[in-house]
DNA sequence: AAGACATATTCTCGTCAAGGAATATATTGT
DNA sequence: ACAATATATTCCTTGACGAGAATATGTCTT
């Protein structure tokens, strides 16, 4: 997993874009007329989602469309499943570190 | 889903604590240690994490132990969840929205 | 209480990123 | 080709952030 895709999710804006390109494609203009973004900022901000890989371009006629991209949200979900197996041994494992965590000449009656 | 999440998670070294951390939590020194990350920064990085609600802590005897929280990566999960049933349909839904895409008086035998 | 150990905080500096405004660069339609 | 429209780019300023170094704040342990 690179940070590269988080943190280009970690903007507000750009956030806002994705979660409006969610439900639809859209061309620069209508993404920066629905959300109140100017336009200079809109494509700046969809240079940077498209350098890391989150949407890509669609020119029709004098219009670029931006779309989202499957894999980068694959790629964010395969990292969380790597998580999800160690949830629950996380629960008590937490205390058996707590307990375990290297006190190696104590005991623990206090 | 707030952007906060995913900037905390959108820095290369706090994506590595993560990362560590997705296998067991550690006190602060270790994390240093085993990331090669000198212990002041560690404990900024992890503050940023904690403000996001990413890790907590656990003090025990003169250290503390911090750990993942399972509720951020949770909702990142919910969030992805809501594009899913989209991406089968945005397949053709993108050549139907590039079509369809206000072009009202053309016809398309170009 | 003192000393040692673990962690947090402060300060400074350099860098990078974001917003605003203006302008450049297409690309289209007539 | 020209005017119009859509988008990208540049320049500037400002604020935030991260690393480094030094130091402060705890908190056991004896």
């Amino acid at each position: 997993m690179h940070s590269t895709t988080l943190a280009a999710l970690g903007e507000p804006s750009r956030l806002k874009i994705v979660d409006l390109l969610r439900g639809s494609p859209f061309p620069v203009g209508e993404i920066a007329e629905r959300l109140g973004i100017r336009q200079p900022q809109v494509s700046k901000h969809l240079g940077v989602l498209r350098e890391a890989g989150v949407v890509d371009v669609e020119p029709v006629a004098r219009r670029r469309i931006y779309h989202l991209r499957a894999e980068p949200f694959e790629e964010i979900r395969d990292w969380l499943d790597s998580f999800e197996e160690l949830w629950q041994t996380r629960l008590d494992s937490l205390e058996t570190v707590l307990a375990s965590m290297e006190n190696p000449t104590q005991d623990d009656t206090r």
